[in-house]
DNA sequence: AAATTGAAGATTGTCAACAATCATGGCTGT
DNA sequence: ACAGCCATGATTGTTGACAATCTTCAATTT
């Protein structure tokens, strides 16, 4: 039983999981202060476990802390796009390498399994769903380049994406994942050329950083105006 | 001053430096149990500090804890190095395609001089020292790539490295690095070919994967003996 | 003698109160 | 009218005590 490091769920761990999804949501949308004890208050919680729920939020990149004076959910920066962007067209070419001869039968399977679910998710406009099942078919390739590692660092990036895509969504409706749009990169993922499958990651990779960055830049214009409250 | 964060020095930092410090430098060797309690007494801390300060050091991987059974320091295993290693020759051929066009005389002049601080720790014969100017060296390529994840990425791998060296170094004694190991990596950082340079980086990587490796391997066969307390 | 059960100790999880620090707004002096 | 200062409120940082859970070991039963 090494190898299964069974998570007891304590009240932490609950809470993180309950605030990430409302992150992730919108519930709590980018910028929003976030108040240690107006929060445990809400949650039945005490600050203990709320303070180390944060801090886990906090290393995943969705809140950011300056010490005696606030947290907030963190706010949506072209940077930090542009720079999740190249570092994920690298990893991810990275995992198809380790990943490739250790493709089998299973793999092709659950890679169209996962995509089934994203069309389902498209077709009942269900936008968060949508999101994590895109975000989902990706990681198929973290998960079993066999690389622990690899998986956690794709955990890290998976989290803010999530999040820039998910206020994309709440911005724009449904202009979200198109029904057919992971076509060829599916094709490609089972197919015989590992070089035409690096270059499909890269292409993928630049058509979505254009989309998300041109959001990002229109929005910016729109959140630095202070908020009447 | 958007990109200043300023880090106010808090009770929670300054114990995670300490025992970080403690950590790398084997005064904690990996296996050890890190109990709150007497943890706390020994440093004249309460509790809250100490657990977030654990916390951060859990997230970096220098940690790792069940829920009401215990923390210990973590143990090095094959199977991670392996990873690290593969990340790690992934992510530095990405950091120097990202860094080479932007290198100047500023870039030229910081790397030799990273090098001569490592090769002034071997001289004096201090292992920790000399583990450290050599993340240091190597960092240089993450610091001035311009991306703030790749760089966060890499202080995670960092971490872990660090700790894995340290355990070889008391080991072994010293059969750190050696004085002229990166004479090859530094003369073509800053040369002409970038291909050349990632096929160095490949290497590298190679030769330090087998030091490491076979160190681990015969590593354990000690470790797993109980120890008669 | 071996397996099971239960109690005791150890360790982490949780809580509520208190202290330190920061941001805001009004007041005062010029 | 304007600049600087001080008090006030808000927010996080810290503390010590208490509760929940797990591990270990010895007593008991088969």
């Amino acid at each position: 039983m090494i190898t299964s490091p069974l998570k007891r769920e304590t009240m932490s761990t609950k809470i993180a999981a309950l605030l990430r999804r409302e992150i992730l949501t919108g519930e709590l949308p980018p910028g929003a202060q976030v108040v240690e004890t107006g929060l445990a208050l809400r949650l039945g919680a005490s600050r203990g476990p709320l303070r180390e729920a944060m801090r886990q939020l906090i290393d995943e990149g969705l809140l950011v802390s300056v010490a005696y004076t606030g947290t907030r959910v963190v706010d949506i920066s072209v940077q930090d796009i542009n720079d999740i962007y190249a570092v994920r067209t690298c990893l991810e070419q990275f995992a198809f390498e380790q990943v490739w001869d250790r493709r089998g039968d299973a793999f092709a399977a659950e890679l169209h399994a996962r995509n089934d679910a994203l069309q389902a998710a498209i077709d009942a406009a269900d936008d968060v769903r949508a999101i994590e099942a895109e975000l989902d078919l990706h990681g198929l390739a973290y998960e079993r380049a066999g690389n622990r590692i690899l998986l956690t660092t794709w955990t890290g990036l998976r989290g803010r994406l999530q999040l820039y895509w998910a206020a994309h969504h709440r911005a724009h409706g449904l202009s979200g994942p198109l029904r057919e749009s992971h076509d060829d990169y599916i094709r490609l993922a089972v197919g015989d050329s590992l070089d035409a499958m690096r270059a499909e990651i890269r292409s993928h990779m630049r058509r979505g950083l254009e989309t998300t960055k041109s959001f990002v830049e229109q929005k910016t214009l729109t959140t630095l105006q202070p908020e009447p409250d």
